[in-house]
DNA sequence: GAGTTTGAAACT
DNA sequence: CAGTTTCAAACTC
């Protein structure tokens, strides 16, 4: 049996549409030494570049799958064979990335759909995770630690190139359990009961995005693929999975006691009016990460919904972040328009006590001038602004300053090491520790009499201060190198004498 | 590090 | 669209 896939060659290196597929597998029909991996359990898919045709390339895949290019933006994937009652309708929904909006096409797999996409706005990556459900009876997986999941679930990557992962990770060297996140709020959604756990997906490193262990479901485990190489996999509770599915609210709800019809904002009042304490933004309205379209990220964030465990909420605060903006996730710092600066804000800034003059200026900020377009009053960031030129000045004196300190300090450390270096022998040549009674009242007067004698010849010859400076220490290395002198020999003849 | 200021974004 | 609220970052002490 072949499958077909219309795979769209990526147009350029800049945006890159990723295959993530995986299943979990009972399969006896795998057949790893071959070159392309034969399972195919996905379809779904986005893209945004139109540009090139697309590529078909078979696959040898006992699954009856099919992946088909749509013209336009879709590609829509859908099994030919396995009909299922459970096919829903397709779901396409319009999201925003960097690039602009973008359509999914979703269609739910044929068996039990575990299909999820992990949409990042702003990612040069389009993340598509894809895992079929197989129940542990069925499979005949032992309801068990991770550890035998990984043993017996073989994951499938079809991919002509590098394949990415919706949670990048590093190539762990061992298995490792990931330490659940800790159980502060009712808004804790994943239980760490879970014994089954399914394959999630095949990865090689993103370097990119750094992997946020600490986002991941408790009871993920992570382990290196067959075959070694910069490639692991992420496991995770079989509920996980399936929570994904389910409307975010309904265990948040139920937990807090509240009816779970509640809609994605009303849903989120519900909640927060169960806090005592302040009320939280779930990193899905103010967070920098999330306007960024990044996933929070060693955040200081609490009760953090901009991560994968909470994708269907962060999908649905995208969405209506779009609604409000479609600009939301565009950089804000774009091109001007035709006889402007090369870089302008693209909304312009609204400040009214800074003068444009300080970080909290957006324009500023970015290191542009303000534009026509901003809002700003007594706008002082222009280019013939008198206040914004002596900041300029200021703080290129300040650089320098910045710049002279650190080259001086360089300069300082390495004489030092130097000196270091010329009295190591000194000092390793008599062994252990010296005997600190040597520096005396006496010696300390007579190092800081040549000190200062290396000080007034310094300045009598009308020295730097820089050179001052070596001079004395230079100096000082010297009284330390016979103070050591000394006490090495001390130290030596008294022991001659004990013996 | 705590408290204040600021402006973007969300909300009304 | 304007006013208000909320928030996190920038800033000050």
């Amino acid at each position: 049996m072949s499958s077909q896939i219309a795979k769209k060659t990526p147009a350029s290196s800049a945006a890159p549409i990723k295959f993530i597929i995986t299943k979990t597998v009972n399969s006896k029909s795998l057949s790893p030494q071959t070159s392309v991996p034969p399972v195919i359990a996905g379809r779904v898919l986005t893209q945004t570049s139109p540009v090139i045709p697309p590529r078909t390339i078979n696959l040898s895949e006992p699954h009856n799958t099919s992946i088909q290019s749509l013209p336009g933006k879709k590609i829509a994937i859908s099994p030919l064979k396995t009909p299922s009652k459970n096919i829903k309708p397709v779901q396409s929904v319009a999201v925003g990335g960097v690039g602009g909006s973008q359509f999914k096409t979703i269609i739910p797999l044929a068996t039990q759909p575990n299909v999820q996409q992990i949409q990042v706005p702003g990612s040069r990556f389009h993340y598509v995770r894809l895992v079929t459900a197989t129940t542990a009876s069925s499979t005949g997986q032992p309801s068990g630690p991770s550890t035998s999941s990984i043993q017996t679930a073989k994951p499938m990557v079809v991919s002509t190139g590098a394949v990415r992962m919706s949670v990048p990770i590093v190539p762990p060297q061992t298995m490792k359990q990931v330490a659940p996140k800790p159980l502060t709020s009712a808004a804790q959604v994943v239980t760490t009961t879970q014994t089954q756990q399914r394959l999630i997906m095949p990865a090689t490193p993103l370097p990119q995005i750094q992997p946020n262990f600490t986002n991941l479901p408790p009871g993920t485990v992570l382990a290196p693929a067959p075959g070694g190489g910069n490639v692991g996999y992420a496991v995770v509770p079989a509920q996980y999975v399936t929570q994904l599915q389910q409307s975010p609210f309904v265990t948040l709800a139920s937990s807090s006691g509240f009816p779970a019809s509640a809609e994605g904002a009303e849903a989120n009042k519900v909640i927060l009016a169960d806090r005592p304490t302040k009320l939280f933004a779930f990193c899905l309205k103010y967070c920098d990460c999330f306007a960024n379209g990044e996933f929070c990220n060693n955040c200081n964030c609490n009760n953090c919904f901009n991560n994968l465990e909470h994708e269907t909420e962060r999908l649905k605060a995208i969405k209506t972040c779009l609604d409000r903006n479609p600009e939301a996730f565009k950089p804000k710092i774009g091109k001007g328009k035709e006889g402007e600066s090369d870089r302008r804000h693209s909304k312009g800034c609204n400040c009214k006590r800074s003068g444009c003059l300080k970080n909290y200026c957006e324009c500023y900020e970015a290191k542009i001038m303000c534009s026509s377009i901003c809002k700003c009053i007594g706008c002082k960031n222009f280019e013939e602004s008198p206040e914004r030129k002596t900041l300029m000045h200021l703080a290129d004196a300040a650089e320098v300053r910045v710049q002279q300190q650190t080259a001086a300090k360089t300069k300082l450390s390495s004489q030092i090491s130097d000196l270091l270096m010329r009295t190591a022998p000194v000092i390793s040549s008599g062994g252990g520790r010296l005997p600190y009674t040597f520096v005396t009242k006496e010696v300390l007067e007579a190092t800081c009499e040549c000190l200062l004698e290396q000080a007034k010849k310094a300045e009598q010859t009308h020295q730097p201060q820089a050179e001052a400076e070596r001079m004395i220490l230079e100096e000082f290395g010297h009284c330390l190198m016979r103070i050591i002198s000394s006490a090495g020999k001390a130290k030596a003849d008294c022991a001659s004498i004990n013996c």
